[in-house]
DNA sequence: CCTTGAACCTCTAGTGACTAGAGCAACTAG
DNA sequence: CTAGTTGCTCTAGTCACTAGAGGTTCAAGG
């Protein structure tokens, strides 16, 4: 058993981060001492390592609240677990898509200035100031 | 002179969105009809305008504010501004990557189960418990 | 001129996933 | 036993909006 301040080491999650997770319902409320400090155990350990991973790899709390309960349910069948990791891999690909158009056109309103003109012939402003400069849409 | 909604529709703005950009101060306080109404003219569509392009390019209203201080004053230097595209591109480089290192990690959780299993030997969840599996840091 | 309905006004609260801080209680090492 | 760290709850703040309540003003048709 230990305090909650050893699990946020352990797992390297932060404490107020753990209580908010609590409070979420990703976490169980775990068992108190008599002063009504929180102690976990290996269960609880494991739990959160998987929390973490999956917030790491970017999904969101409702889906690892689904994923976790599939975990919890080592019977049912794993259809939704599948859904919901395709539908993340998509959103990452759009999000690299959209950033990436936007990368092309950043780069060049970037090169496009030095630093060392004055705001009216600047680039980038000028860039700003009008989208028709772009060579995509966004 | 226009409303809030017509300049709404000229700049594909919502209208919410111009209150609170007003609210934050990148849009100044406008005129008013004898009813309280906003009303608009050309400097301001334009000035809308150039903050549409910039948030459709991810800049914050932060760096936002400080560009449109720099329009407003032609004859100042352009190192911020050139600065603050610079930093923009560099922080897009970065979610890139980083977004990069999570697609390849996602699109082999995501190959690796059919979604006919059961949960116990799903590929999905054992991967989320287990990120010594993963290929790279995240 | 009057009515109707769309558009407008302000203000508050909610989103997601935390993070910071206040003010207090409990645990632990020396 | 005491000092210092760690823990507790609760509230509020982050970012860039978005939604809703409850009320007012505007523009067009009759
Ligand atoms: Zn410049
Ligand atoms: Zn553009
Ligand atoms: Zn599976
Ligand atoms: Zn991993």
């Amino acid at each position: 058993m230990f305090s909650i301040g050893a699990l946020s080491r352990h797992t390297g999650v932060k404490v107020p981060t753990i209580r908010y997770y609590e409070q979420m319902g990703l976490m169980c409320a775990p068992e108190r001492t008599e002063g009504n400090q929180r102690r976990y155990g290996r269960a609880e350990r494991e739990r959160l390592g998987f929390i973490k991973h999956a917030r790491d790899l970017g999904f969101s709390i409702e889906a690892i609240s689904a994923l976790i309960e599939l975990n919890d349910h080592p019977d049912r069948s794993c259809a939704e677990a599948s859904e919901i990791a395709a539908y993340q891999l998509s959103s990452v690909r759009k999000k690299i898509a959209s950033l990436t158009r936007l990368e092309s056109e950043l780069s060049r309103i970037s090169d496009g200035c030095s630093g060392n003109g004055i705001a009216d012939e600047c680039y980038v402003l000028a860039s700003l100031a009008d989208h028709a400069r772009c060579e995509t849409d966004h």
